[in-house]
DNA sequence: CTGGGTGCAAAGTATTTGCATGAAC
DNA sequence: GTTCATGCAAATACTTTGCACCCAG
């Protein structure tokens, strides 16, 4: 556990959802020589430890998040912003019809416009 | 409309759900001389058209999918497999417990372990 | 002709790897 | 001293762009 891996660790809490180049600008202003290599290390040490996952976004970076509790996701098509949902669980499993081998992790994409445009 | 085009939709229907690379050496046993840019661009105006849709997987090159009929996704976290499952839309509406801007389209991904692994 | 698609090459972007260095135990 | 993370540079992977050519209307 290093400074620059705690402050990687608390900028995706504080953020929720961040991609790679916020983060980077965002860990930069506390340790103005990290690099980018070193950010990917992390971020695939901590996806390998299941501590956060990837939240893909099309047509934009794929952003990170801790693994708190199960939440869907809702994201905009336009400006690939992510706001969590609250999703009960029990009842989206009832929305799957088709038997499905070994359940890991159930996540559910709301995609949609959330400014006007 | 070209030949090479209507390849390219055919074999994604045909596979169902299909990777670059895939697509890339499936199309070539037809079109010898085929690029991958040319690939690309007609996937990419097969996404503006919404004729196709992408399925990103961890770790794994994202697949391409006609979008037909609404229906979940069955990935596997070892070999990256897709297997189409359905599933009753309203029931999983009912299990989003926030309201949410513009619901365009809802995705749902189920991850586990295909084979026995 | 003209418009649009192809395919090559090159550029651009994203991510990973190798290695020297330095800190912690 | 050994281990392990950092950070630079280089390599690799992935995707897009520019352009010359060709085909169909």
């Amino acid at each position: 556990m290093t400074p620059q891996r705690i402050a990687i660790a608390e900028t995706i809490w504080k953020y929720g959802h961040i991609d790679i180049d916020r983060l980077y600008s965002v860990i930069r202003e506390k340790f103005p020589t990290i690099s980018l290599a070193t950010l990917y290390k992390n971020i695939n040490s901590f996806l390998e430890k299941r501590f956060i996952q990837e939240v893909p976004i099309p047509n934009h970076k794929t952003k990170y998040e801790l693994i708190l509790k199960n939440h869907g996701h809702f994201i905009c098509t336009e400006c690939g912003e992510v706001r969590d949902i609250e999703i009960d669980e029990n009842v989206l499993k009832m929305s799957i019809q088709d038997s499905v081998p070994n359940m890991d992790r159930v996540s559910l994409s709301v995609h949609g416009v959330c400014c006007g445009k």
